[in-house]
DNA sequence: CGCGGACATACGCGCATCCGCATATGGGCA
DNA sequence: TGCCCATATGCGGATGCGCGTATGTCCGCG
């Protein structure tokens, strides 16, 4: 039987959560909700270099999110899990509320005292 | 009307994401999941000290994932929106799904080389 | 067998973040 | 009002991450 401590799980578990931690890697993901796409595609879809793609892919594929698959001489990637597709959506949607119900109101503007000053 | 660029929304979405990605933070949304607990409480409960403890609420109150409500002189602390749990549960699992499928293999062996060669 | 395209990785820099420590703020109570 | 407890914040050193540039590796093809 495999042991894993609660730190580990916990450590493990905050990988994942950075490797979303990301605009540009989340963009991937959005891109490969539907169809696999290669690096290159992705590239461009994304506006970044192909290298800095490839990076972002990687750190994806180590955590698990995202598998590579060949293709001729292309690689085409791929959402692993798509349960991430749906954890990201609701964090998506969280935001959303934030904004519908803060408007124009600067995100920043969410310092504590104002917090609780309104109680 | 306001106008968000999807820049905008992607650099949020991923701020968001990355106040989850901490073993600390994360281990104080579990905490926090039942009931609502004051920043002693949490300090002790996830063994950091009192500042540390603090800094990573203000972290997770800046991005709406939690909320302070003021209780005599302590301030007690509670999950803002419940679907960042479900985000967090669901991310969980994909962990969980991991561990299960490669056992006592190290996660870091996720290089691409292997993946490739097996196909 | 050598060439070119697609992709991955190494290195270095600039910048943001994390953490311990010290200190400030703010409310309750004598 | 002044003290004490709970909490928040400022500061400095260390660490980590995103990114550009240069280079390595693999594949298919002529």
């Amino acid at each position: 039987m495999e042991k894993v401590t609660r730190d580990e799980v916990l450590r493990l578990h905050a990988q994942i959560c950075k490797a979303l931690a990301d605009p540009s890697r989340l963009w991937i993901i959005v891109e490969l909700r539907h169809r696999s796409r290669t690096v290159g595609d992705l590239s461009r879809a994304i506006g970044a270099s192909q290298p800095m793609t490839s990076r972002h892919l990687a750190v994806l594929r180590e955590k698990g999110i995202v598998q590579a698959e060949r293709d001729g001489s292309f690689v085409r990637y791929s959402v692993a899990d798509r349960r991430v597709l749906t954890a990201v959506d609701l964090l998506l949607d969280v935001l959303t509320t934030q904004l519908a119900r803060q408007g124009a109101r600067s995100t920043a503007a969410r310092r504590l005292r104002p917090a609780l000053r309104s109680a």
